[in-house]
DNA sequence: GCGGCGGTTTGCGCCAGCGCAAACCCGGCT
DNA sequence: AGCCGGGTTTGCGCTGGCGCAAACCGCCGC
């Protein structure tokens, strides 16, 4: 299930949280992980547990997800190689906020607290690209605050697929292809509406030829068309 | 309109970015400090602006909102005494994303993006505390984007209020009083709902005794009920 | 005192989308 | 091949709450 591997410092230097830093302090990171393996659909921390460490994705992908006192669940974000999570709970009340589980395999690397500290005290760089990378999320989740109370749940599933797409998306014959696995739960976890309405909405558009479905992966053909929706009309 | 007033250091040592700092750190940001004054319903800054500083509230308070490039708006949160705004930007891509406008008579600091960086170098503590800032507002605002998709407007609206009160209140005779004046469209853009739906509950509650709303100012009088209202049942 | 204006309340009709239930599809395992 | 189980599609009825419109209220300035 989690098995220990090692890591290359090529891996950490395309980490976002180390962007811009020099070879020498990439060393200093490396030399402090944690790297771990886990295979598809693990949960690799959840809700409330404490003993919090800063991960980041090597390979892979892995959903964040956060659940209410109510049972009502939405998915907070799908995190792709090179992006962080489970980082924002050390600076906070140390416990984690959210579950997170891998989508596919997944290869990611992790930092105690106090290394952390470590390394963003000897290079103040870290701090800023913290600042940098959590000041990025709370604009996109004010965004999507702002998406769930002013438009309709075409627009929302639109815009979640796009935003997708721009986050963990490759270009392939057909179409961007999302970098991982969906079922149709998490995309409407994601926008904010049920299971049910995205269904309807992803099969309108797939029997439009918009996009396709190929089993649990969707590829964006007409990107364009997808915007038009997003941005302006019903349906 | 906006005049130019002076600050006390008592005044710097209340805001959360520069907690727990040494005197000297405190007179050094009371110096770079740009403090200012403006009216009540009066613009700070206008969404898509560059040239942004590092803002914050010592007395009165601020109403940021966000609108769509559609006509929807939403009111990202309000700003009591002590807290900071706009100083996201600084890190992301140096425009306001939102509208700035003041709730009442209120008096406000400000640095620039310079000599916040100056500051933070010098005092590395002060990026720790912007990082906890940030932090905790995104895990606010991740908890609003929960109850936007899972819980009725009912419940919403009661949060919303909750909040405020914690954020901003004051104990009074007859309940917690919030410390600056809202209109029923404040707390309907806040609660992710409509002017119309937000008046039709506030009223009810009204009637109900569990609070009252003397122009323009909420006092929470049985803020358990309020409190029950939110996290279980409809109405 | 009076008019006007910004804010609030409330009646009413309508529809987006929720959610149950049942059928269906597909991939993996035996 | 055939079965099983998770995921998906789709029909259908119901309702929360949106939003127009109109009345109402109270503060402020003249």
């Amino acid at each position: 299930m989690a098995g220990d591997i090692v890591i290359a410092p090529t891996d950490i230097a395309a980490l976002e949280l180390f962007r811009g830093l020099p070879p020498t302090a990439l060393g200093d990171a490396a030399a402090l992980a944690r790297a771990r393996h886990f295979a598809r659909e693990t949960r690799i921390f959840s809700q409330g547990d404490d003993g919090v460490r800063a991960h980041a994705v090597i390979a892979g992908g892995v959903r964040i997800s956060q659940a209410g006192s109510d049972g009502g669940q939405i998915v907070v974000r799908f995190i792709a190689p090179g992006e962080m999570f489970g980082a924002v709970a050390l600076f906070t009340n140390g416990r984690y906020p959210a579950d997170a589980v891998t989508l596919a395999a997944t290869r990611e690397a992790s930092w105690s607290e106090a290394d952390l500290h470590e390394l963003m005290s000897r290079y103040p760089q870290v701090a800023i690209n913290m600042i940098r990378v959590i000041g990025r999320r709370l604009q996109e989740v004010q965004d999507r605050l702002r998406e769930a109370s002013t438009q309709r749940a075409a627009q929302r599933v639109a815009r979640a697929v796009l935003r997708l797409a721009q986050q963990a998306g490759h270009d392939t014959s057909d179409g961007t292809a999302i970098g991982f696995p969906l079922r149709r739960r998490d995309v409407a976890d994601i926008s904010g509406t049920t299971l049910y309405t995205a269904s309807r909405f992803l099969t309108t558009w797939e029997k439009r030829g918009l996009l396709v479905s190929r089993n649990r992966h969707l590829v964006l053909c007409r990107a364009s068309e997808i915007q038009q929706i997003a941005e302006d009309a019903p349906d």
